[in-house]
DNA sequence: GCGATGCTTCGGCTACCATCGAAGCATGAA
DNA sequence: TTCATGCTTCGATGGTAGCCGAAGCATCGC
């Protein structure tokens, strides 16, 4: 039964993990899971049987995405009555807290500070985000000029948007990607702000003591 | 996490019951899932706390119904994950045989053979259905006068359809339901074809030799 | 009051399934 | 070829949740 293969935490995971449309590999949806390999694949061979996820193989890797938009379709519809009922899911995935706090999502940020950013981004009006669509301000290309030395032109590119509202799978909240949102991270890797995580395959990203107060300074919401 | 709700079997026969969108009784419930009171209780007040369903009191009686259109929408849309996957649950509920070949639900004929007979309607002509829509023929005017001795005008009722699509629990397809199909299994009992089955409680409809070779007659699919 | 009915709670049993270690196959790199 | 990587299969374990019998409340009818 479709209902049961979406119950399980794990496999909620991967599916959240899939929503932006992207494929992921077998070992990164296991990542996002919190799982070994083993686990994972005998989780991404169920999904497979029942519909939800098409693999793709290319080289040793095994790449999955959701089936089609029907798919995303039903699993945003189960995640809205979860949502109103405040039946929000309580996390299970990764113990890892750093994990949680920050870390890459492909190229941009993500984890809590991820999602404060966009936050406070919106709250002072440097973005205006309706749906999965999100449009910087003219507040908001001063605003990261001044501060990143981020210039609109820098952002263009014939494919990707400068914006987009992707759904961050910890805190199941919109997180910012698009060509703002990775040059956004490689500015704070570049100003020393933040790194990523020294051990291969991680995808934390640490702050660093000045960078956490640069970062609370400009996108804080005054919790720590 | 609402999927796992709906994931388990019994839950997802207890919110198939409750897809046409009437109340139903926690025992009902029960009876439709297969399951003791007991397990059925643990099971409704799960799917009470995950906002699936609304119980109301009256009496000793506790009913219960789906909570709205949108968690409707989303059962819908699970089923029709399934369905296009080949993915259709294997019968899991209640293992009376006899139930599922014919039971009452409600007031009309469910089970193998009501899907049958609305299959044979539909075959015929003598009903056009669009969705859970059904009308009448012409056609299917005087067949049921000639063959029945129903005449239309027995059929009006003020807040009742004469015909309605009513997902059959076991078939998990569409037998006929509203003034017609309730008008129809009466007839099915005047006629001395069929009877609800004496145990109390029991909703299943045992045919008697002849009536079961009358009603093959003008319904059967030749499978029997 | 009494018993009957409808439903819930409790306790214990069982079965299922997610999980991981270890080993097995592929593919790609050297 | 040999080694490393990515993924899968196998086997064993453990936790969780569905399930039912028995008992406990509530409501109805007498």
């Amino acid at each position: 039964m479709i209902a049961s293969l979406v119950g399980d935490p794990a496999r909620a995971n991967m599916l959240t993990a899939l929503m932006n449309g992207r494929a992921l590999t077998a070992s990164e949806l296991a990542q996002e899971a919190g799982i070994t390999p083993q686990t994972a694949s005998s989780h991404l061979s169920k999904l497979e049987a029942g519909g939800l996820i098409e693999p793709e193989k290319q080289g040793r890797h095994r790449y999955y995405r959701l089936t089609d938009d029907d798919v995303a379709g039903v699993l945003e519809g189960l995640a809205g009555l979860a949502a109103r009922t405040g039946h929000m899911r309580v996390r299970t995935g990764p113990k890892d807290p750093a994990l949680r706090r920050a870390r890459i999502c492909y190229d941009h940020l993500a984890g809590d500070l991820g999602v404060q950013m966009l936050d406070t981004l919106r709250a002072q009006n440097l973005v205006r985000q309706k749906k999965q669509e999100i449009e910087l301000t003219a507040e908001g290309e001063r605003f990261l000029a001044k501060h990143l030395q981020i210039s609109p032109d820098m952002l263009t590119h014939p494919r990707r948007p400068v914006c987009k509202a992707c759904l961050d799978w910890s805190e199941r909240r919109h997180h910012l990607a698009g060509t703002l949102g990775a040059a956004m991270m490689q500015r704070f890797a570049e100003l020393k702000w933040a790194a990523r995580d020294a051990t291969p395959g991680s995808r934390v990203v640490n702050f660093t003591r000045t960078g956490e107060k640069q970062f609370a300074a400009l996108f804080g919401d005054g919790r720590d």
